[in-house]
DNA sequence: TTTTATCTACGATAATAGTCGTAGATGAAA
DNA sequence: TTTCATCTACGACTATTATCGTAGATAAAA
């Protein structure tokens, strides 16, 4: 089994580890560039912050030509996992329930998601009478 | 209607925060000691805290002797969604299905729980079509 | 009334996160 | 082969967050 380790990143790590789940493996200039629709840092910011994140262990880099291409070494799934258990423990109680709850309450689901999700649990109920 | 700012809070300031929301309207004491059961830090520690969580308008306070009994200022509910909000904005590409799908997938519920959503997406659903 | 425990206020310091400038390397263009 | 744009490395500096010690106020206990 693949060892994981526990993903933890500060508020602008997480933007470039998005970036990179959205966009695949980039270099500092891409990620800079993505980067700068949004906010407004220079460049050797970005260089740094992704040069700190790979000692952390949170990107993995190859060099090419003079540049590095860097990759998130977590993938969004376990990432996104993570952060909502945590989340869940800290502010939900511990219960998932109660997430799942108020996300639908306040995001006021179309007819197609709920039939969606009403898919998935028919699905879900299956699996536990098994 | 309420105006209603965002909330913005450290992690240090969620635990006090969720302490709060949880027993109530508290003295520094109270909270501290709480605190103690899982975290290592000395009482000024947490005073200094709530003190600045103060004038960042997250706690209000009222005086009752020498001490102060400090309340929560934004209900969890708002909290809870905002946190929500932004965690699905900045790392579900802005889908609460995405998250809900998610956070239902590793969580196994059981089939109570399961109906309790299923019913409860049927109340939407109707609310849909009026 | 004096002592003692406990409280607040406040400032100092440490730890963490975010920002950027400069220097030197490197490859592409002239 | 010289020039130029662009890259990395590195160190320094700033801002934010977290931590705690000390001093003085206050109420309850002795």
């Amino acid at each position: 089994m693949k060892e994981q380790q526990t993903i933890k990143a500060t508020e602008a790590e997480m933007e470039i580890l998005n970036i990179l789940w959205t966009h695949g493996p980039s270099t500092v200039r891409d990620v800079h560039d993505r980067l700068a629709e949004v906010k407004d840092t220079g460049y050797t910011t970005t260089l740094k912050q992704m040069q700190v994140m790979h000692e952390k262990q949170l990107l993995t880099r190859v060099a090419e030509g003079k540049t590095h291409v860097y990759t998130a070494k977590a993938n969004k799934t376990d990432a996104q996992g993570q952060l909502l258990k945590r989340m869940i423990d800290s502010v939900f109680n511990g219960s998932a329930m109660q997430l799942v709850m108020q996300a639908l309450g306040s995001h006021k689901p179309s007819d197609a998601e709920l039939d969606m999700i009403r898919e998935y649990l028919e699905k879900k109920k299956e699996v536990n009478n098994n």
